[in-house]
Formats: structure tokens, sequence, C-alpha cells
RNA sequence: GAGCCAUUAGCUCAGUCGGUAGAGCACCUGACUUUUAAUCAGGGUGUCGCAGGUUCGAUUCCUGCAUGGCUCACCA
């Protein structure tokens, strides 16, 4: 600020701000509280007609008329016009108004009425300066439009563009709501490490802090998975965690390096019962914020009414991509099939792998309606219960829509011994250079040796849902300050 | 990480086939007591993202860099 060079604009509003402390004015003020909000006089105008009322809030217009003028106020709940009178103020008060700028904060005193356009207004007896602005804000008409000065500088957005602030409330809503169904439903919230000595939970790279007093490296959690789960072992048998994520990855209009999910664990249940829940906890979502289970997605109707169907990925790999993996038994087999789809291979994968490349390469993008893709392979599944009448998948499920992924749940493995050979195998990819693998993590598996009750868990891209509910094209238009680099 | 595109006034944008730039809003001066994108009269407020190169001359052409966006790669 102090190496900004001022120009004109700014030169101006400091003079103002300096007239004004001449005059015995403080332009950063006490504050004062408003008796009614913009909103609640424009609702209430039959009863508050000709009443005295106190508003405070950002002066947003102002057209003077020489011994009158008008002018524009935003606050909290909506924007209201305000009119002030010489004959009414008196000449000293009137000509400070002089020294009113656009993004100024003022508290007005006044009485409500409504003028000959039928505008509902405050006629200002009394007002007092809150807080000058000592920089221009963005212009009303065409709002901020530069993603990059929005992103950097998000409360200009918010106050320059109202379906950005009305995004974000909703925002707030949405997650308020999933917390109130899960409370509703019979959960607990929990809060669980951010800083972890193992980052587990999910295949993805951590971020690596370092703790000064104990001389440990330490990884910010890629999932808050294994500690629900030690909550499970613990007796808390329906738990959920809502927080922050971090995954050192790429950013893309569906990526954050932070985000936020939502992971609920219920003992005794298992994936088909989370499918229920899933739904269930987004439509309501749907319905309590925006009054309807039905959504439009950039151009696209998306109805989240449940059920949703339910489809193997077998056989939606079959139907997209006309491979049929069921009739396909080996390592080779499946490497042969995938090369001659054109899918570019390293030699190693495993059958699980290829089903699952083939349905990220030719299935993914064509899930548009909402639908859960059951039956996810065990090699790409370490901490997912395998099927009992075919161990090489598991009872686990992804929710897509608009061909996006917004959840994952599986029946929890709660075998030791089995979850000790997939940490292992993890470790294997670890070693041969997969940043991503999963760490063994020996504490965990101690845990689930004192017994874990069978448990389904679900995990929920939060960011991902608002977007679809918000319309919002982009991760960056529901995350407040998404991740940019430092200019 | 790769490709493409963008970066001009406070904001939204136009423009210069190379001669250092313009509009609307905002802002400044004045008029105006029911306006509301107020109106009327006057005023242009700029490191044309940064650094080099070519040129008599670069905001414009070239190269590099920075930041952002999109696509791809990456990504339970």
């Amino acid at each position: 600020m102090e190496q900004d060079q001022l120009n004109e604009l700014m030169k101006a509003r400091r003079q103002k701000m300096i007239q004004l402390k001449e005059k015995g004015i403080e332009p950063f003020g006490p504050g004062c509280v408003p008796t009614h909000y913009s909103a609640d006089i424009v609702a209430q105008f039959d009863s508050l007609e000709d009443t005295n009322v106190t508003i405070t809030g950002r002066l947003i217009g102002i057209r003077t008329h020489g011994k009158a003028a008008f002018a524009d106020l935003k606050d909290y709940r909506g924007k209201i016009q305000i009119y002030f009178r010489r004959d009414q103020l008196g000449e000293e008060k009137y000509n400070l108004i002089e020294l009113f700028d656009i993004g100024d904060f003022i508290a007005v005193e006044g009485s409500v009425f409504k003028t000959r356009k039928g505008e509902i207004t405050v006629s200002v007896q009394d007002y007092r300066f809150l807080t000058k602005a000592l920089r221009p804000l963005p212009e009303k008409w065409h709002g901020l439009k530069d993603v990059e000065l929005r992103y950097r500088q998000r409360y200009l957005d918010l106050i320059a563009n109202d379906e950005v602030r009305q995004t974000f409330i909703n925002r707030s809503k949405i997650i308020q709501t999933m917390r109130d169904l899960l409370n509703e439903w019979g959960f607990l919230e929990m809060e669980t490490p951010v800083m972890q000595t193992i980052a587990g939970g999910a295949l993805a790279r951590p971020f690596i802090t370092y703790h000064n007093a104990l001389d440990i490296s330490l990884y910010l959690r890629i999932a808050t998975e294994l500690h629900l789960k030690r909550l499970l072992i613990g007796g808390l048998d329906k738990v959920y965690e809502i927080g922050r994520i971090f995954r050192n990855e790429g950013i893309s209009p569906v990526h954050n390096p932070e985000f936020t999910s939502v992971e609920i664990y219920e003992s005794y249940a298992d994936y088909r019962d989370m499918m229920v829940l899933t739904e269930k906890l987004i439509s309501e979502c749907a319905v309590r914020v925006l009054g309807q289970s039905e959504v439009v997605y950039q151009g696209e109707t998306l109805d989240l009414t449940p059920p949703w169907p339910r489809e193997t990925m077998i056989s939606i790999v079959q139907k997209y991509a006309g491979v049929d993996f069921s009739e396909i038994s080996g390592d080779a087999a499946a490497r042969e099939a995938a090369r001659q789809a054109g899918l570019e291979l390293d030699g190693k994968e495993k059958w699980g792998e290829i089903l699952n490349l083939f349905f990220e390469a030719f299935c993914e993008e064509q899930l548009r309606s909402p639908i859960f893709v059951i039956d996810y392979p065990v090699d790409v599944s370490p901490l997912a219960k395998k099927m009992d009448s075919e161990p090489r998948l598991t009872h686990r499920f992804e929710a897509f829509m608009a061909g996006k992924e917004v959840a994952n749940a599986f029946t929890e493995l709660n075998d030791p011994l089995d979850q000790r050979e997939r940490f292992e195998r993890q470790l294997a990819r670890r070693e041969a250079g997969d940043k991503e693998a999963h760490m063994m993590d020996e504490d965990f598996i101690t845990a689930l040796e004192y017994g874990m009750p069978p448990a389904a868990g679900l995990g929920i891209g939060i960011d991902r849902v608002i977007m679809f509910l918000t319309d919002s094209p982009s991760i960056r238009d529901v995350i407040l300050f998404p991740t940019l680099k430092p200019r």
C-alpha cells in the first residue's frame, strides 16, 4: 500500500479524509448498531412507513440534486435508497455529503417513506461517517470480471458481483444442512488430526511440514479415513468429519490443493446403506437450500431425487467400451484388451487397474445424471472389503454426475491380515516410485487387531457438490480464496 | 510439466498493417429539492504486465520472463 503510487482517485479520497479530520469528524469512527436491515424495511414497509429507523451500510451510488441528494446504501441483506435534504439536515451537515465517496460506510437515522416513483426510501434526519474508503470500488455496471482480481481480492468480487455473494451464502447453507442432516440421523461430528506422521486413507501425494520441538516431519492429511475408523474401534458407532484435506497435486477446474470433504462412518452398515445415505444427503441439501431436488448444471438438468441407479463398473465398461471384463481372467489378457483399445500401459498393470483404466478413459465422461458405479476392483481399493463371491472386486461405489466424481464409499475392510497384505502391496508400488501409493500404517493395523465392527464409510467432495448446486463451472468459484501463485 | 490464449485508465473494454492511445462507467469543476445506469456544461487522470532485441522510432514486430484462463498430463 505504501509503495503504491497514489493515483488521482486515491488522492481525492485521502483529501476528503483529511477534510473530515479538520472538521473534527473521525473517518474511522466507532460502530453503530442498526435497528433494521434494508430488506426488512422493504418487506415491512406498510408497518414501518413514517417510523424512524437506523441503518448502516456501504454507499454504492450517490445522485446529488443541488439542495437534495439521493444515495443507495448496501447492507448485509440488500440495499435501500436514502434521501438527504438541505432543509432537513441544515446547511453544514448537508454540505458535508460532498465528502462522501462510493464505498464509504455510513450510518443514517431517518423516517421511511415512498417516493413519487414508488421507491421505498429513508429520509435522513441525521447521519454519521463510519468508515472512509480510500480506494475506489469496481464499477457497478459491469461488475468485476478479471478472474485474477476476483480470486486474489475476493472481497471486491463479493461487493461487485451479487451472484458470487449468493454462491458463498449457499455454500455455507449447504454445509450447515449436511451437518443438520447427519446430526438428525444420529451421527456425531469428530475432529481428527490435520498434521499426521503417516498420511493415509487415500492414494495421493501429501504436503510435508516440520515440527521444530519434536524434530520430525509431519504430513498434512490427505483423508480423514483412518482416524475415523479408529473411532469405530473405540465404540463411537456413527461419526463424521467435515474438514479441509490437502493433496499435493495439480490444479484444475475440479481440483484445488486444499479442499473440503465430509467423511461419514457407520458401524454395522454396508455400502448399500451408504448409497441410500448419499442420495438422501445430496438431494435433501438441494431441497433445503434451493427448494428443489432438480438442479441445472451448465445447461444440463440433473435430477437428484432418490433413488439413483446402481450399475457395476464391469457392466458400464461393457456398455461404453464394448469390453466384457467378466470374460477376461488374467492380468495379461486384460493388458492385451487395453492395447487393442489404444490405452497406454507400462506393462505392469493388474486386471483391476486395467478395468479402472477402461472406466476412466471411456465411461466417466458419459455418466451425466446421478449414478452409483459399484463393485470396484480390489487392485485400486486398498481399504475396501472384498466381495465373497468375486475376490477381485470390492463392495465399493463412487457416485458420478455430469461426468464428475462426487462421492466414494465402501464396506470397510476390517480384517487386519488382509489390510496388512494390501498395505504391503502398496508399499511395493511406493518403492517402485509411485508417490501416490499408500504408506504402511502399523498403528492402524494394530487398531484393527483389537476388532473393528463391520462398517461402511463414505467420502464426499463437498466443493464439487457445491459446484453442482450453485451451477459453478470451476471449483475456484466455490472456494473463497483458491490456491494461486504469489504475485 | 506441455500447448493455446490473455494482460491497455480505478472498473469494463476498443485501438494503433510500427509514429508513445480512446470510449462508457468512476473521478474532478459547476448547475439542479422526488432522482434511481439521474440529467446538463466542462476536464483524460495511463510504466499499453516485466526485461531484452530489431528499428530513426516499439504499446504494436521478435525473444525471454511473470501472472491468469482453457485444454492436456497429473489426480480414490
